[in-house]
DNA sequence: TTTATTATGAGATTGATTTGCAATAACTGT
DNA sequence: ACAGTTATTGCAAATCAATCTCATAATAAA
């Protein structure tokens, strides 16, 4: 929090921007958000808790957050843009299920090192990847359940 | 061609649907154009050909090729849906360039293996992925151009 | 606090895609 | 080929997410 605040700051000073309390009740409630909100999802709790903050200003300072290196946009496949934190956390990937919408996150380094490698042999400059695998989860296919 | 209209006509006909000619001219201009077309894309080119089919009408079409199997819906960062043939051909990922947004394809085996091994991990049922590596295309970077 | 400038909220707007509907065209059985 | 049934089409209107407009409000700097 204490963290994610001040680089948020220092984006805003850098940038001749204005701190104010929207952005920090945003950043907040961002923070104590699910990962992947959308900002459809982020705006509804706001609201829910009382907040009488805009849905284009909860879009603005998504928007906002990811020019900050705070967050990443992201687009699974239905349409809606989901917002995940990304600062102080490891890349990783995702698993998403067709049945829940559960998102569960995965790193694999060996897959990281082929993607450079199909770069390279495509002399190709790769600045950002997405690799999304959809299917069926453990606890919809009745499996066992495992570490999720 | 023969293969791809027999695979509509057989989808059509098990779902009593209609074979109607905007069906084949859109499946014959379908086939035509580049890979990767967009909607409006398909639209544009047939239009300026003379056809006088409806937008409308292209993106059920396109629906209805991806229901029988023949196509499959992409979403690369631009908010515009794609379109690619995939029946009959192999499974591959993309490159895609942010300068020019040529889309380069690529298959490779290891990364596909090291993927259901991640699945296999997480008990997890894999249907579908999707891997796109964003970034600068050798064209763009002035590089000494290769394959493409 | 005065000034200059950015931010906000509400609603309008855009852009892509879908849908409702009346008119039209395809299959079925005859 | 014909009639009846049902799906399809084109158009315009409707959606949906996301962005923009603009008048008002709040922040930063002097």
């Amino acid at each position: 929090m204490e963290e994610e605040e001040a680089l948020l700051k220092s984006h805003i000073t850098k940038h001749n921007l204005k701190a104010t309390k929207e952005r920090s009740a945003i950043l907040k409630a961002f923070l104590d958000s699910e990962r992947h909100v959308s900002a459809e999802g982020l705006y509804r709790k706001m609201k829910d808790q009382g907040s009488a903050i805009g849905l284009a200003t909860v879009y603005r300072t998504l928007n906002l957050f990811c020019s900050s290196g705070l967050a990443e946009q992201r687009q699974f496949g239905d349409g809606q843009a989901r917002y995940e934190l990304t600062y102080n956390v490891d890349h990783h990937d995702h698993l998403i299920c067709k049945q829940c919408d559960r998102i569960i996150e995965f790193e694999n380094q060996e897959i990281e090192a082929l993607q450079e490698k199909v770069a390279k042999e495509n002399h190709f400059k790769v600045d950002s990847h997405r690799l999304e695998l959809y299917g069926i989860c453990a606890k919809c296919s009745g499996e066992p359940s495992t570490s999720n």
